[in-house]
DNA sequence: TTAGTTCATCGTAAATATACGATAAGAAAT
DNA sequence: ATTTCTTATCGTATATTTACGATGAACTAA
């Protein structure tokens, strides 16, 4: 593709949207938040898919910033990243801010 | 995939997210809520991308509901869809609050 | 009718994503 | 040293995404 010129918060969002766009991603996301809060690999149990897989959307997830890692031999924790998610959120705010339309629309 | 059981919420999710989930879309739907608001195709004088493809990036907003098109021959006005858009901003929203982590995390 | 304009769709090539099983890496326990 | 446990990575097959040019459909204008 040509080199457009797209904003920085635009390719940030694309990203995060992009990390987003897998249900199972979302599953992992709230599991995470939720009542174990820091998490390992239980998810092995609770999501039916091969742990590789999950393995490879933890990666996901994991290079979009949305999560973190901690090595904890021989496993590893794995906890949301709050302040990414807090700036997520700011960038799809204001996405919806700007495509709320203050004109008068068709 | 096996028949994993995600919520309602979590597929439309992924699904919006998906759609949000390549810069031009992004861009594109700025576009039409900005200054122009209802727009047509002059996104191809201002995105340097094959008409076609540009064609085929509305397609993902518009099955994603993000947008909506109404034929004003030999023209296609498209505009944004507030009322879907609004429901993104929630589904997002409630993600973002599940995943603030209420408990004392790690 | 003929030509022109606008947009979608087709066909296609290359890249990316998704899933799996198999294997490797790392530390703990025996 | 060997075994066990947890997780990442590799290899691979299939599906989806992304881009383009070419073509087609639909309406307007002449």
């Amino acid at each position: 593709m040509a080199a457009v010129p797209y904003s920085k918060e635009e390719e940030e969002l694309a990203l995060v949207a992009k990390a987003l766009s897998h249900p199972v991603r979302i599953k992992i996301l709230k599991l995470l938040a939720g009542e174990s809060c820091c998490f390992t690999g239980e998810l092995t149990g609770v999501i039916p898919m091969a742990q590789s897989t999950i393995s490879q959307h933890l990666k996901a997830l994991l290079e979009a910033g949305l999560i973190q890692g901690a090595i904890n031999p021989p496993k590893v924790r794995y906890c949301i990243n709050r302040e990414r998610m807090r700036m997520a959120q700011e960038l799809f705010g204001s996405l919806f801010d700007e495509t709320q339309c203050r004109k008068s629309c068709c």
